[in-house]
DNA sequence: ACAAAATATTGACCAGTGTCAATATAATCG
DNA sequence: CGATTATATTGACACTGGTCAATATTTTGT
């Protein structure tokens, strides 16, 4: 508690309600996902497709080894940013846009609506 | 490399250049500020007012030691999203309007434009 | 059934991080 | 100067996270 006089334009703040612990949670998955610069490098890659890849393609645009790329891409699946499907030998990964929807929503958040 | 024939719409992808690695690092910051819960909700907290903030109105806000705000304020300062500034005893944060505009550009970024 | 290929999981190692108590620093007041 | 207040830094701790080698799982082709 401030026992002082505050300087000009500092004191009575809004008070802001903190986001649902589930939201709150939700969110920061979403954001470690981000922020690794490989990760956010293969989310890129996905993204600019016209279509679904499979991991293996993945797998051959970077310098690192299989189950690395494939532990990136579950964290990215499970933060809601990218959805999978096996077909045959291979799974094929894609945007999820619903995931992506939350990125764009981001500012408005932030700003608190 | 892929052994076997691909299945549909599972090959030739697009290649993508990778982000300058010091525009890869100093996003990776922003997201690593913004993947903790309560920093999150700090950022809010300091949006969401109509002027600057002193941290003694964080700290009040919040049920965390006043060392672990003071760090939690640092983290999203060196992110760019917070500038600061002394004003006698007090430490005033307000929003940094060039860190913020990173995360609106972020949908475009990961589209690739 | 057996071998091969694509992917996923496990276990280990090291680097990084959120938290607090203790302490240090900076600024103000008397 | 000495006491007080607001903030920052340090050190320690437990926990998380990125990476790889090794292994397991799943599916296909023969």
């Amino acid at each position: 508690m401030a026992k002082r006089s505050r300087p000009q334009g500092c004191c009575a703040i809004k008070v802001v309600k903190p986001l649902p612990r589930a939201r709150s949670r939700r969110l920061a998955d979403i954001f470690k996902a981000l922020a690794d610069p490989t990760r956010l490098d293969i989310l890129r890659v996905i993204v600019t497709q016209s279509g679904p890849v499979c991991a293996c393609d993945i797998v051959e645009q970077f310098d690192l080894s299989q189950p690395t790329i494939s532990h990136h891409l579950k964290v990215l699946r499970d933060a809601g940013l990218l959805s999978s499907r096996r077909s045959g030998l291979w799974s094929i990964y894609e945007p999820d846009p619903e995931g992506l929807e939350q990125l764009a929503d981001l500012p408005a958040l932030i700003a608190g609506r």
